[in-house]
DNA sequence: CGGACAACCTGGCGGC
DNA sequence: TGCCGCCAGGTTGTCC
């Protein structure tokens, strides 16, 4: 669930609560979310350090700390809050891990079906395995899309979720850049002309910048870092419309597996062959 | 390189 | 009301 702008709202939420913030001590109930570091080893390297920035690196949530980066991925269910000490809401059932700061607040890291990850590293790259570009940075041209495309011949909607190819992109936006870019989900990559390829450019820039500024998609487990619930889900074309008719043809809207995937997509306004 | 698929986990939901 | 089985989807790893 948590693609780009679901993470992206979560940092930008998580800057105010926790820039200037110093942790105190650690509590967990689940030490397998600490990955590559005992949790003993954790606690005594974090405690004492301070967070200066909150960023993101494709679906990676990055706090920058005196010493090190405490580097968070949501994955399905995750959910990463500030609150009062005393606070106690809905999604602590599944608050693995909470790190006590300083002026009485916790940092909460809940995570009802338990795939997030928590690392502490000096430098993420140490971390990241292969990442393609940022979708949503001025470097990302339909020149350099383009020049990514070629050599590759895979269905495009598995390209798109391919975070070496592109970073950030999950299954509901790939959903809805392809519909809006009028390209069948199992269009091969290389059969894309290059009006294709641009429009797909395009669509994905606007659909994710779309995604940001409704403040994600809070379908089930997604919630902002203050616990409401985003708006993206109320613009979505294709992704869990199912049954229902196409917005631009009417056209009832189908859903299939693509590569083990949930995908939706318009039979008239994709075609498969054109 | 690409495709298929299991594994990691558990809540929610439809069906009976 | 309760139990059963399936579905959800980010990522890694394995096998062909």
């Amino acid at each position: 669930m948590p693609e780009l702008p679901e993470v992206e709202t979560v940092v930008r939420g998580l800057r105010a609560p926790l820039i200037g913030r110093t942790v105190l001590g650690v509590w967990t109930d689940w030490s397998n979310v600490i990955h590559e570091m005992p949790p003993e080893a954790f606690t005594a390297r974090i405690s004492g350090q301070t967070f200066t920035a909150v960023k993101r690196r494709a679906k990676y949530i990055l706090c920058e700390m005196t010493h090190d980066v405490l580097i968070v991925h949501l994955r399905m269910t995750g959910r990463l809050y500030v609150v009062p000490d005393e606070t106690v809401i809905d999604a602590d059932r599944w608050a693995h891990l909470r790190l006590q700061l300083d002026g009485g607040v916790q940092l909460r890291f809940s995570d009802a079906r338990k795939f997030g990850r928590v690392y502490l590293s000096e430098n993420p790259d140490n971390i990241f395995p292969k990442l393609g570009p940022e979708p949503l940075e001025d470097d990302f041209t339909v020149e350099v899309f383009a020049g990514r495309l070629a050599g590759r011949h895979k269905n495009i909607k598995a390209l798109l979720l391919d975070q070496s190819f592109i970073a950030g992109v999950g299954n509901i936006y790939a959903d809805e850049a392809l519909f809006r870019a009028g390209i069948h989900p199992l269009r091969n990559s290389d059969s894309l002309s290059v009006e294709e390829i641009k429009r797909l450019h395009e669509t994905i820039r606007a659909t994710l910048a779309d995604g940001v500024d409704y403040e994600g998609a809070s379908i089930n487990w997604y919630r902002k870092p203050d616990g409401t619930a985003g708006e993206s889900q109320e613009h979505f074309y294709v992704y869990g419309r199912n049954g229902k008719a196409c917005l631009t043809c009417g056209t009832i809207i189908e859903k299939t597996r693509v590569t083990q995937r949930g995908t939706h997509y318009c039979p008239v306004c994709q075609p498969l062959n054109r």
